[in-house]
DNA sequence: TCATTTGTTTCATATATATGAAGTTAATTT
DNA sequence: AAATTAACTTCATATATATGAAACAAATGA
């Protein structure tokens, strides 16, 4: 794979601060991203340098300046595709309450664009830039099933589909089946396929030229009884989103 | 200088980003970067790899996930100590309507840690993450003061006071008395010795063992006739501060 | 259909980086 | 005040990366 790997460093060290969540010394930063103290002292210079990370005093460790934060906002607002769409699944996810997700393919994954958790307690969390298998979570079904070809030969080609959970799809004419009663359905599911207790209904969508997919994910057990409801909701979203765009 | 090129390069795509918000081709990123096609290639598919990146669709370019953005805006929230500042820095900023800035020394800079813009529509803008001369900023000025030893004669050492504007304290007697000035004030200013036309006023302070300093910025001629009113509000803030540290 | 253009991907190798080990600094303890 | 500890910094060199050049792929136009 062709990891350029002081790239990869340099946005672990942020992952770490982001889940700390306080100074940190080199001596604690360097092990918790497994990387050699002389390594990771570089690294740090590079982000002082150029702003991004400063010394609360010395010898007191290392935190973010807002200059990330500042940068990703205004990456964020600028995001026209995503801007677009956010009003139409913000009312989705009030409407029903649940997590709303929007993911595009990257190679055999599921990349998670945007996460608009639901509002229970009790809800489907993740985040944005996310991976998750195409096999075996809705997203990944639906837009395997407007995969140029055959979609499930071609991935089944590369690797075997892995078992995730008991649940999961391993066998490629089960999954083929899956994927064309998904079609007659007109959305596409996955219960407890990928994390045990978790179902979740997504579709498909071209919007401006890019192929995505929109999912509604939760609870198996406020799910299930209520597939109708939240898939009319969900088709109704995207009705609403081809009208906007075109 | 021991930066880390492609940590350096990472940061700098996203930068690029952040000022073209909208998709960009890779032969677009990579002169915007001044990096050879093939490396930007790698360094774009390590972010695609970590999630941070997106594919809109073939051809049509990259734009960042929201990944960067819920990371930061963890970072933020986790960030106790400016956290605890923000209150009393955003009640300062409201009652004179002009910029509030926080910097801390890193080397032989001021390192811009946040800043909350004034709410006027002519008024000091700046970024976190920037850096300004020590001895040409009211924050510079106002940590040269609490430097150990001799801060100017330590600071002159390195490098000559470079002239940044035709006002800019070149000589290190005259930025010494400045400084004196400033002691026997109780605040240290900066008057187009930065930038033309642009008048601040700033405090050192120490809190929780960490050295700041806090300053006011905002056009000359709204700042000179009101500097008594300001320096007081100021220093009121920074009581208020210290006060809520102990 | 074929040629052309534009954008992406690969690859061998020159080149820059990452690293273990040693050195420095400052705070803390004895 | 000396010894100890903990954290940071430097450096020579093994090692991984960056890159020019060339191949590939898809879209566009003739």
């Amino acid at each position: 794979m062709s990891a350029v790997r002081s790239a990869s460093r340099a946005l672990q060290i942020f992952e770490v601060f982001g889940v700390e969540g306080r100074p940190l010394l080199l001596t604690e930063l360097a092990p918790s991203i497994d990387v050699p103290l002389s390594s990771c002292y570089g690294l740090v210079q590079t982000l002082l340098e150029r702003g991004y990370l400063y010394a609360v005093s010395r010898r007191r460790g290392f935190y973010p300046t807002r200059k990330l934060h500042t940068l990703s906002t205004a990456i964020v607002a600028k995001d026209a595709y995503l801007q677009r769409l956010l009003p139409h699944l913000e009312q989705l996810r009030d409407a029903v309450s649940e997590t709303v997700i929007v993911g595009t393919r990257q190679d055999d994954k599921v990349l998670y664009l945007d996460v608009l958790e639901g509002t229970q307690t009790i809800r489907y969390s993740a985040c944005p830039g996310d991976f998750k298998p195409l096999h075996s979570s809705s997203i990944g079904k639906a837009l395997l099933s407007v995969a140029p070809g055959d979609g499930v030969e071609a991935l089944a080609g590369k690797a075997d589909l892995a078992a995730i959970t008991a649940n999961t799809i391993t066998d490629r004419d089960r999954l083929k089946a899956d994927l064309d009663a998904g079609r007659a359905r007109g959305y596409f599911t996955t219960s407890g396929e990928n994390v045990a207790d978790v179902t979740a209904l997504a579709v498909p969508v071209e919007i401006d030229g890019m192929v995505i997919g929109i999912a509604l994910a939760g609870p198996s057990y406020r799910m299930e009884p209520a597939m109708d409801v939240l898939a009319d909701r969900l088709l109704r979203t995207v009705g609403a989103l081809k009208a906007a765009a075109s």
